[in-house]
DNA sequence: ACTTGCCACGAAACAAACTTGCATCGAGCG
DNA sequence: CGCTCGATGCAAGTTTGTTTCGTGGCAAGT
């Protein structure tokens, strides 16, 4: 009977019904702790969220799978590697058909320089994020990716000076 | 003398170590597949850079003490948590004195929803990247953050329509 | 109300990866 | 020339991740 009492407990913790991929409160418990740091012990993550190791497991695999965690990566220090410049570039297109815009995306998808890439509404068209190792370099990029493109109208450079909070993780509440 | 002898071994253990070991070869090959998977085996690595186990280990340790990895993380879809709106936000200040500029640091850094931070030069102070659930709650955000905030000039917005290439990859070149 | 099917859970066995200790090799140096 | 130091590879030991299996609750259909 008492046995009874806590299953029913676990259960009642358990309850939200999931017919295909709705994330639950263990989801997003072990989804924030993954998000902080991946390397932490399933085992660790299960008596944290009151669940058994497999279940993690289970649960970790299924997010991989349905997309829901979409990778598992190092975040490397920038300077460490030599690329210690961060820079922010708001590009202006002439032409917007979908061709071009396709052919401007393709541009900055190619380039290892381009760490992040939106394609935005409001005055601009793009918002990329640069990593570069000097100014030289920039200036080099800025060649190679916009005044060898005939549809860029123009471009403003934001240099950055204090990387306050850089990451890509989201909020699980 | 036994005393002698064992301060200075503590003394030798407590010495800090070279600050920036350099990187070599071997190294940025590492950190080149950790970028982009960090849950490959050790052993694949070392067949792939041409090292034994222990020795990627090794290395690897060595990078995450020194700095050079700053932390394993997932990458989480922020659509599946509810945060399908990105958006960049220019904000302009009043003053820039010191003070004023670390208090709007701290204010930044402190919001779940700001995802990155930057402190940049330019026409502009910073550079927000911002996660929310639906432009409503960006309303409620900008008013939490910048018009309940004096010292905030102006601000420009500009929502992402197509995350064309978001990551924290460093270039290994 | 009972039963059936389904799904998620936990316990334990199993496999794989990580970690450590030890001997060896080569480079720098007295 | 011999020494020390650092890094490597191999092998054993330990932790972690994965699979299997049995149990119990919830929903749907008798």
């Amino acid at each position: 009977m008492q046995v009874c009492f806590v299953a029913s407990l676990f259960c009642r913790i358990a309850v939200p019904e999931n017919p295909t991929h709705p994330l639950d409160a263990f989801d997003r418990a072990i989804l924030a702790i993954l998000q902080q740091d991946n390397t932490t012990p399933q085992r660790v993550i299960g008596e944290r969220v009151n669940l058994s190791a497999p279940a993690v497991q289970r649960r970790i695999r299924r997010m991989e799978q349905s997309g829901v965690i979409q990778a598992n990566v190092a975040i490397v220090d920038p300077t460490a590697l030599g690329h210690p410049i961060t820079i922010f570039v708001e590009v202006e297109l002439v032409s917007e058909t979908a061709g071009d815009i396709d052919e401007a995306k393709r541009r900055f998808l190619a380039a290892p320089e381009v760490q992040q890439c939106y394609y935005v509404t409001g005055d601009v068209d793009f918002m990329l994020v640069v990593l570069v190792p000097s100014m030289a370099a920039y200036e080099a990029l800025t060649r190679r990716l916009f005044f060898d493109n005939a549809n860029i109208r123009k471009f403003r450079t934001f240099v950055a000076m204090d990387r306050v909070k850089a990451g890509l993780a989201v909020p699980v509440t």
